[in-house]
DNA sequence: TATTGTTATACTCTATAACTATA
DNA sequence: TATAGTTATAGAGTATAACAATA
């Protein structure tokens, strides 16, 4: 199954990672199955705050996709009830996307369900557990880091 | 963009993971489009070891998806002369499948380039990396440990 | 002119069900 | 009867290009 090569730590780190996320696979596709809601509608479901209204634009963002992919991703979740497009009060080009009652329900049980850990996970013991979310965390600060001042830069 | 609750150690970790997934998913897809395959098309050449031949089942177990959709998979990769299609020598309702020389040659570059671990990681110094991938290694190891006696249960 | 979102188009991925050929 | 793979079908995700409304 592995290759005979030597990979850098970070290399096999992230080959780890990959395995991890699809080994996963199963479960979250089940999971969308159980919303009875496709993948990527139950990830836009997830990243839409229930408190705040977000441009279209701002989801194709932080789904890394088109654009026209978030229509479609939008027309079918605002058919089954879960989210809203409301115009902007500022730019009238732009569509602001509101979560409704409903969806907040919906969401927050999928919030739950979506954060559970995988087996690999969860068998790790506490200590080893506390861990890696601290690595983690130390990596998506380096990134962020990384990313910022090109932003701001701009 | 995070959730005002006090996740689990695991459960943050969990989160990180996928963020860390997700994030990467445009360098993956542009990956795709220099070798000019579809990703499913990309991981399925990746899993396929260049010197041995496995049937299409076991592919499909690899790639957690269904049977007929691997078909299609097969079928455009073989299309693209990158894998090949063989009879089974014991079973003839198998078919084996092998990667071509050309297949073993994109094959190489495909491996070499998603194995580059993202930004994130890469930042992190050499210590944490080793550790990382470590806690990741006893992870999987767990996990592996933890679905083996079910399998030769049954 | 540039930007936001939509529509049209084409291809890939996805599963279910029915099928063929083998076992 | 059961299994490996295919085909038919239908729905969803994906990007590109052309478009309308607005800035």
């Amino acid at each position: 199954m592995a290759d005979n090569k030597e990979p850098s730590p970070a290399g096999e780190a992230w080959g780890l990672i990959v395995g991890l996320f699809f080994s996963s696979r199963p479960r979250f596709f089940q999971l969308a199955q159980e919303f009875d809601l496709a993948p990527m509608q139950l990830r836009a479901l997830k990243e839409l705050q229930p408190d705040r209204e977000v441009p279209m634009s701002a989801l194709a963002s932080v789904l890394f996709c088109d654009a026209s992919n978030v229509t479609g991703i939008v027309d079918r979740l605002e058919a089954r009830g879960l989210i809203e497009r409301r115009p902007s009060a500022e730019d009238r080009r732009v569509k602001m996307l509101r979560v409704t009652p409903e969806g907040e329900r919906v969401r927050a049980q999928l919030v739950e369900r979506m954060s559970e850990p995988p087996p690999a996970i969860a068998a790790l013991s506490a200590a080893d557990q506390r861990q890696l979310r601290d690595l983690l965390r130390k990596a998506q600060a380096a990134a962020d880091a990384a990313a910022e001042p090109a932003l701001s830069a701009r």
